[in-house]
RNA sequence: GCGCCUGUAGCUCAGUUGGAUAGAGCAACGGUUUUCUAAACCGUGGGUCAGGAGUUCGAAUCUCUUCAGGCGCGCCA
């Protein structure tokens, strides 16, 4: 039915109205025609004579009684009717209707294949040095919800976890591993700099050396140390590397690859899996000239970059960047940003139409400089999406919780998960918007009151499937299709609701913005659960049951499609 | 100082590519169960959409400005 309504408002705005092409064009592009939000404003709605009238000067509503000649010729179309300033609704007979319900109970979406693109999409990435916490709880929650709606779109997703295996954070961990391992420092004299958390320990003993690898110069190594925190974990990480040569390897790839290991257990707990690891590392050496990120940094060098107080400098001011950058420092090594420049490349050239970066907010400032990066490099900026999810505040009991990462005394993503499950703990991270700052309450999440949002939509759920086990207890059998009975409009608000679940996934694909759904839920249960207090399902007449169960067949498919969208279980009994 | 984000009911937030009387949950108060799960439903109270000015048929939404809060401004990652 939308469809053939889009249709005639494009007919109408083409033939019509007589406007000049630009004013045509400006027309079909502001028009809206949209689910009416209550049925006393009829099925569908649409502005177009208002929008026309901004446009073009016209008496919206003269406009509207020629459209609605129009429209009531449609075949489905039971009557039009003028409202307000000049809103069109359009109300459909029944059976038309009705029809639309089965249409969208089926859940065919309506895929355009020239518009389906190729999307890949990188989160979580945290820094391989400790266990996740609640903060990338909510990048894992986001990224893997917009994964699971863009797909759905059509669209073909990839999603990938950017490993910064090669910087100066994994040899601190090192570090920290190595002094654990052989207990050189006690907790008092441990460096302020180094990863102090109990994890540590554990990944020290689960290191296995030979037994001659134990003879370590433990006063050697840590006298005369720098006092700058910062200098004393470098000096530390340069004794031992020198030192230590056979050990060091060993220690740093066996920190890194328990802690990556720990990372993707965390992820699988909370049902996010990733098509891709990519390792900084791959991108090589920048001593290697044939390396991805010598050959990346020379491409740019070439036309966009100077030296300057001995060291290589992009410009990125000429792609709008507040300041020129350092790309190769003084002392010949890359910056952080020449890993990703090089990264971007990489990701660019495999051939994404769209590149997704979710990051945490605190990058913000980061947007421009790589955005500059890109187009140094010659690529569109436009390719790549910056999405920004801002921290999570978890209070408990209207107390907020303290979080220290520098102490390794921190609430983690795989204790949220244990505590509260991993399906609350998605619907409270997606719960608002991703760029703005969340409060959330385990208390809350954890009990299972009235007060808890999450167990109110799946309380729709299981409540659906508990009438139709009873009806079929009784005997009966689901209803494959609706009946058109004159009179009969019980389920017609919450059917309503239900058709406009294609629309608000494609809203929440385009705008990258899960939480539409968890609001879509909350809508949907409600209108369920208002249904449910009034009506006796299973003991109406025969054919309104009939229609009541199809019906509730329908939110149920919504509410469960719904759900998948955002990595969350439907429960069948509560 | 510069840049980005935010300010909507007592609390937590939707609604922001301009649309019809500004919504929800919680909290408060009052009701609903011999009947399919009361983890539910119904009702009542609660708002100068931070303040001001502008744009137009129409503004929480767009522009300007003031105030308040958060974040970012390294040869860190």
């Amino acid at each position: 039915m939308f469809t053939q309504l889009s249709l005639a408002l494009n007919n109408f705005i083409d033939n019509d109205l007589g406007h000049a092409a630009d004013q045509t064009s400006l027309l079909r592009k502001k028009h809206k025609l949209h689910l009416a939000d209550s049925l006393d404003k009829g099925h569908w709605t649409t502005n177009l004579c208002l929008v026309a009238s901004g446009i073009a000067k016209v008496n919206p509503r003269e406009l509207a009684v020629k459209l609605a000649v129009v429209l009531e010729a449609i075949d489905g179309v039971d009557r039009v009717e003028i409202a307000g300033p000049g809103f069109v609704n359009i109300f459909l007979t029944q059976d038309a209707f009705l029809q639309q319900a089965e249409h969208t109970i089926n859940l065919a979406p309506e895929i355009n294949s020239s518009l389906q693109e190729k999307i890949q999409i990188e989160f979580v990435s945290a820094n391989p040095t400790g266990p996740l916490h609640v903060g990338h709880g909510r990048g894992a929650a986001y990224g893997d919800a917009i994964a699971r709606i863009l797909s759905s779109l059509g669209h073909q997703v990839e999603k990938e976890y950017y490993v910064n295996d090669a910087g100066r954070q994994v040899d601190i961990l090192g570090c920290s591993i190595f002094l654990r391992k052989f207990s050189c420092t006690d907790d008092e004299s441990f460096p302020a700099s180094g990863y102090q958390g109990s994890y540590v320990l554990e990944i020290a003993d689960s290191i296995k050396l030979d037994e001659n690898a134990q003879h370590i110069q433990k006063e050697e190594l840590c006298k005369n140390l720098p006092d700058d925190p910062e200098a004393e974990i470098d000096e530390l990480i340069a004794r031992i590397q020198s030192n230590y040569s056979d050990l060091w390897p060993i220690i740093r790839a066996g920190g890194l690859a328990y802690v990556t290991q720990s990372i993707k257990n965390d992820l699988t707990e909370f049902k996010v899996e990733f098509d891709q690891w990519f390792f900084e590392s791959s991108l090589g050496e920048l001593s290697n000239e044939m390396s991805d990120i010598s050959k990346a940094l020379h491409q740019v060098k070439q036309n966009h970059a100077y030296e300057k107080d001995g060291a290589v400098w992009l410009e990125s001011t000429k792609f709008g960047d507040d300041k020129d950058r350092v790309i190769i420092r003084e002392d010949g090594r890359g910056t952080y940003l020449s890993a990703d420049l090089a990264y971007h490349k990489n990701k660019l050239d495999r051939g994404f139409d769209t590149i997704i970066n979710v990051w945490g907010s605190d990058h913000h400032g980061y947007i421009k400089r790589i955005e500059a990066t890109i187009e140094a490099m010659g690529y569109n900026k436009n390719q790549m999406q910056v999405q920004l999810v801002q921290f999570a505040n978890l209070f408990e009991d209207g107390a907020k919780v303290k979080m220290s990462t520098r102490s390794g005394n921190f609430y983690t993503l795989k204790q949220l998960i244990d505590d509260i499950g991993p399906d609350a703990a998605r619907f409270y991270y997606l719960s608002k918007q991703a760029d703005q700052h969340l409060d959330f309450d385990i208390g809350i999440a954890r009990t299972h009151s009235k007060d808890n949002l999450y167990y109110y939509v799946q309380y729709a759920h299981a409540r659906i499937c508990s009438v139709q086990n009873k009806y079929l207890a009784l005997g009966g059998s689901l209803p494959k299709v609706f009946n058109s009975i004159d009179g009969f409009h019980a389920c017609d608000p919450l059917i309503q609701l239900a058709l406009n679940f294609p629309f608000v996934v494609k809203s929440a694909g385009e705008n990258l913005q899960p939480h539409l759904i968890i609001y879509y839920l909350r809508d949907l249960a409600q209108g369920f659960h208002h249904f449910y207090n009034e009506t006796n399902i299973l003991k109406a007449e025969e054919q309104d049951q009939a229609n009541m169960l199809r019906a509730l067949d329908l939110v149920k498919n919504v509410i469960a499609s719904s759900m998948e969208l955002i990595g969350i279980e439907p429960l069948q009994e509560m």
